[in-house]
This record gives structure tokens, sequence and C-alpha cells, in this order.
DNA sequence: GGCAGGCACTTCAGCGTTGTCAATAGAAAG
DNA sequence: CTTTCTATTGACAACGCTGAAGTGCCTGCC
């Protein structure tokens, strides 16, 4: 009843442990008729590797460790489900690590708890680009949607030609106050590759953003947050035809707050988020988003893994991939 | 820069590698003198137990497989997220595993891919109670928030109860006309403890279900089928004053096609869901929803958990948490 | 005919940890 | 002062697998 080893192959095969175990790892040396009657002592005795022995000799553990900070979010969990998936499609197993914070989140990067796993997939959160790379993983390490640091492959998505693709649509269909529902930064200001989006659109159009029409929530990612920028934005006086948030999250927060306020969305105010969440589809009306093409990204990201565990060297690889605009009823025409 | 192992805490330590590993798994052989030494020398070279090696040698590998069908549905996300953390306090590391079928779904409970983990904790959703429980496995498994089978751990929620205050509360509030919206079943009717719940509350006010009034969506659990379903119930004439769906998701969708039909929520009809998923909070306007306690569930099935793999012995246990109501805008009392 | 070279596979020595069991030291007993 | 016992620690052999380094055997060539 005990679990059948490489040995107990190897004696039905009439060949040694090694060469089951070449076989098994799709090493060429064995003569097709030795791989033929492996396999089928494989399947005759029902083995399954023991991952234990295998990392223990340094065959790997074909585990990725993906780190993301909450599965609270549907980005993070979206985002989660679509790496382990892949993952799994390449016969990798994962283990999904939770990094609450900045130091879990450089901890599970560069060892301790995720040690066992041959390679990293790491949606930043915490920790800047600039601290992440700061130190030289001892193994392959994707930085899933966030800035290059030009020390770690990475996977960056659409982000300024997303938001200046949002921004035009608002300006096509005749916005002309847009505001912003921010995350809070370090320097106190919005900054990055969205803003930059922003920025362009709105240029395109003669226009600049206005100071007073930017608003920060306290967390990155987050729906209350979103929802007391966007009350506070309300209080304020300001006036707007449009609220562009940073991701779906906050705007689902947002669209709370501009209901409570009274305002009505499309026909007052504009609406749109970023990320193609799963929520935007059900909100009330429906919020139009940015799809940072999440395939594209997720498939990326394990290729390069893939690629690195295959014994690929070189620099680190930035892939960019596209985002395009899924516009729904929240940024309707205003009646 | 090699790893340091047992053998260099020994020699800091003046002592056997035995010993060390006796003193890390906490056993009380060594004198207290040497076990103090032993931590030191563990700090003082920074040591870090090598999961393989452990495992291989029988040591267990202090993982835990936690098994949901998806991360999209909040449900999932939220109660993965929650188990992850929960397990990480006890110093035990979790694998995540995605099971989008049946199939998948016996199979990690079962062993195959995830034959490494020393327990398994499985939130199911394919396999109904009765398959799951068919087939002894050879490590702890705790079933969370399903039925119990008598023949696995289980964390069961206050579904009944839960579901009865919801109802109690609609009929108190004056809603007379309740409609279900709920999840289909092989027999093609609603079933379970919820409806249980839901024909106790009834009774007490010499009402019962309306069968023109109970409509299921095509699949447990999601957003577009509460939609759908809802939109079919809108469009069969039937008159109602109050929706009582499933669960949140399925009250989001179901939300969305009420406000398609211009049903105003909760002028003309309240709505509510089940298992306070955090989405609950920010729909417009917030839902009604029934807590099933989420922090007493995961602590009850990481408790089972540490004392299964602690070697307790004994027939199979359920641990029943309460529900209580929590009620938002979406149940108002009608203008 | 002798020999280099390649192919197909095997042997060997661990990887880091743990269970088993033996060994040692010191204390209590005779 | 020897014997017996307990408390503590050590030696050793796995656990299942893999990299490195062989071992034969056959082919082809001078």
């Amino acid at each position: 009843m005990k679990r059948p080893t490489l040995d107990d192959v190897a004696a039905v095969a009439k060949v040694s442990p090694k060469t089951v175990s070449n076989v098994l790892r799709g090493r060429p040396l064995a003569s097709p008729a030795t791989q033929e009657r492996v396999w089928q002592a494989v399947a005759a005795v029902g083995y399954r590797v023991n991952r234990a022995g295998r990392a223990l000799a340094g065959g790997g553990s074909g585990r990725i460790a993906v780190i993301v900070p909450n599965l609270h979010q549907p980005y993070y969990a979206e985002n989660a489900e679509r790496l382990i998936l892949a993952l799994a499609a390449q016969g990798l197993t994962s283990t999904l690590r939770i990094a609450p914070d900045a130091a879990a989140e450089r901890e599970a990067v560069f060892g301790g708890t995720t040690a066992d796993a041959d390679g990293v997939i790491v949606c930043p959160h915490h920790v800047n680009a600039g601290l992440l790379g700061d130190r030289a993983p001892d193994r392959p390490v994707v930085q899933f949607g966030s800035l290059p640091t030009g020390l770690l492959d990475t996977v960056v998505m659409g982000e300024r030609e997303g938001f200046s693709a949002v921004t035009r649509h608002l300006l096509d269909t005749g916005r002309r106050r847009l505001a912003l529902v921010w995350n809070a930064t370090s320097s106190g200001r919005p900054d990055g590759r969205r803003f930059e989006g922003f920025e362009e659109a709105l240029a395109e159009h003669g226009l600049e953003p206005d100071p007073a029409l930017m608003v920060a929530g306290s967390d990155w990612d987050w729906r209350a947050p979103g929802f007391e920028a966007m009350t506070g934005l309300l209080a304020s006086g300001a006036r707007f035809d449009a609220v562009l948030c940073i991701n779906d999250s906050v705007a689902v927060g947002a669209l709370r707050a501009l209901r409570a306020g009274g305002v009505r969305v499309p026909d007052d105010v504009a609406l749109t988020g970023f990320d193609d969440t799963d929520e935007a589809e059900f909100t009330v009306p429906p919020l139009t988003t940015v799809s940072p093409e999440h395939e594209a990204m997720v498939d990326a990201a394990v290729r390069m893994m893939v690629e690195r565990l295959g014994g690929e060297a070189g620099p680190p690889r930035v892939h960019r991939t596209g985002a395009h605009l899924i516009p729904r009823a929240s940024s309707g025409v205003p009646r």
C-alpha cells in the first residue's frame, strides 16, 4: 500500500532507477523503446514523483510562489487565479503567498517562507519597484503588473495608453471637467503611467488636469477609500462631469458615494474604472473600464518564468501588453 | 553562501544534528541549557529548516492544501484569504489549489497534485458532500462550509438560522410576497438548510413558499446566473415585494436585473444576499446580508486541522457556527 | 585488427532531515 | 567502590530522487 517509487518503476521496466528518472524528466538519453517501457511501467504501478525527494536531490520542486498582497481585492484574486491556472497548465504547481505588508512581500520574494519554490511571480503592492530590485534573488522572479525595475523580468500593462483611452473616450463624448480619484503616493500627488495617459489625452484637447478635481484615497486599490475620496470631492463643492478612477474597486466605492450624494451616473457624471475586474460588469450602471489584456499578461509572465527555469540567461526583460477600452453604461452620453 | 543546514547549527552548538532536530521540533528531550544553546546557534547561523529534507525523512511538509473552486467569486477568494492567513499564524504554510471541476476537486482532496500536503481544507463546490466522503483520505481533511458527511471533520455555517433570520427580517418589515433566487440542484427544486430556514420563518407567519416565485440560476454562486434568473422572474410577470438570494453574488446579479427592469430597491422590492462578502457593502443600495461568522468558521477549521495533525484521533467532528443578520439599505422599509 | 568515439544505460554518492536504537554520563542505590 | 538506573546525547541508516561519473557494447575508420 506504500506509494510506488522510482525503484518500483525501474523493477517493472527492467532498467535502473536513474533511467526512469531521465525518461520522466524528458531527457533524450534513453532509446524510444526504453522510454515506452518506462512509461508503461509508470502507468502500471501508478507512480507519481515524490516532490520532496526530487527537491532534495536538486531537481527543483516544480513549485512557483505566487505572491499577492491579499485576495479580497478582486484585482488580485482574479490575477492569482489566472496565474495559478496558467502555471498548472505548464505542469507547475503553485503556492500562493499573501503578503499583507512590505516586510512580508520582500521576505516572500527573497526566500524565507517561499524558499521551496523554484521561482516567484509577484504582484507587488507595498514595496515599490526599486526596493524589490535592490537585491539579487537566487531564482527567477517575475514582477507582474508593476513598473519595470530593470533588474527583474517584468510584465507591465498598457497603463498609459489605457488611461489615455478612457480619458479620450470621455472627452469624445462631451465631458470636459474630469475628476480623478487616485491613490495616495508618498509625493502626495498622482503620478505614474496612468497619469501620463490622462495628461496626454487632455492635452490633445488643449486641456490640463485640474488639481482641484484630483483626490486621493487613503490606500491603493480599495473600495472604501474610493468612497471616502469621492465623498470628500463632493463635499468640496467642486464641479465635474466625469470621474476617472484609478481602478475598478475605487470606482465601486466612488459610485456609491455619487449615488449617496444624489448624483446620477452617467446622466450627471460619467464614471470609469480600470482593470476590467468581474465586479465592473455588475455595478449599476455597469462600469466603463479598461482591460489590461489579462490573458496576454499571464501568458507572458508564465512564459518568462518557464524560460528562466529552463536556464535561459540574459538581462531582465520587460513585456508590455496593450490595453483597450471597455465602454459600458457608466460613461454613457449625458442626456 | 550555501544555506545553513542542521549540521552547521550542530557544529556551532556543539551537539549532534539530531539534538538540534529534536529541539526544533519541540521535543522535550534536551536539557534546558542545551536547548538554549541550540536556539542561539540557529539564530547565529541563520538556519531555516529545509522542508524537502524534513518531508523526505517523514517529518511532514508543514503544508496544508487549501482547495477552492475558483478565486473570482468573492466568497471563495475571501475565505481562501482568511484560511491562508490563519494557517500562517499557526506556522503552517499553505498551497492553494483551484479545482475548476469535480474531478479536480476529488483529485486535490485525495492526493495526486496535493500529495505533499500534510492536510487538506476544502471548500467543496462541485462534488457533493457524500461523494467527497466515500473514500478514506490518508491525512486530515476538513470540509469548510458544506454539509457534514459524517466522514470528515466539517465546519458548517448557520445556514438555516441565517436564512430564517433574513426571512423574518423581511416579514417583520412588512414584506409578504417573497421571491427566492436559488441555485439549480439536481432535483430541480431548492433544498438544503437555507431553504428550511426560509420555510420555517414563513411558517411562523402562516405563509409558505410560492413556487411561482422561486427561480434558479444555472450555477451556484455567481453573478450572471443571478441576473438571468431575476430577469426571467421579472419577465414571468410574477408579483413580489422582496427577493432573497442564495448568496451575495447572486444578489448582485439580481440587483442589476431589477434596476434594468425599472424596479426600485428597496422601495418596490427588498433584496437580500448571504455570506457577507465585501462586495455587499458597496452595492447601491448596500446589500442586506447574513454573516456566517467567518472568524469563527476559520478558527474552527484551523483548530481542527492542528488537532488532527497533532495526532488527535476520534470520529469526524462537526463544528457549527452561528449566523447573524446584517441589515442594510437594500431591505429598507418601503416608502 | 586495433582503437577512438558514441550510444544506452548504470553505479555511486549524496541532498537535509528524522526515527531507531545505542552510548555515555552522572546520580542513586547497594 | 561497584552496580543499576535515568537523563541526555550521538551514530547510523534510511526517505526518494538526481548529478556526475562511469561501464559496456557497437560502429566505423585507418
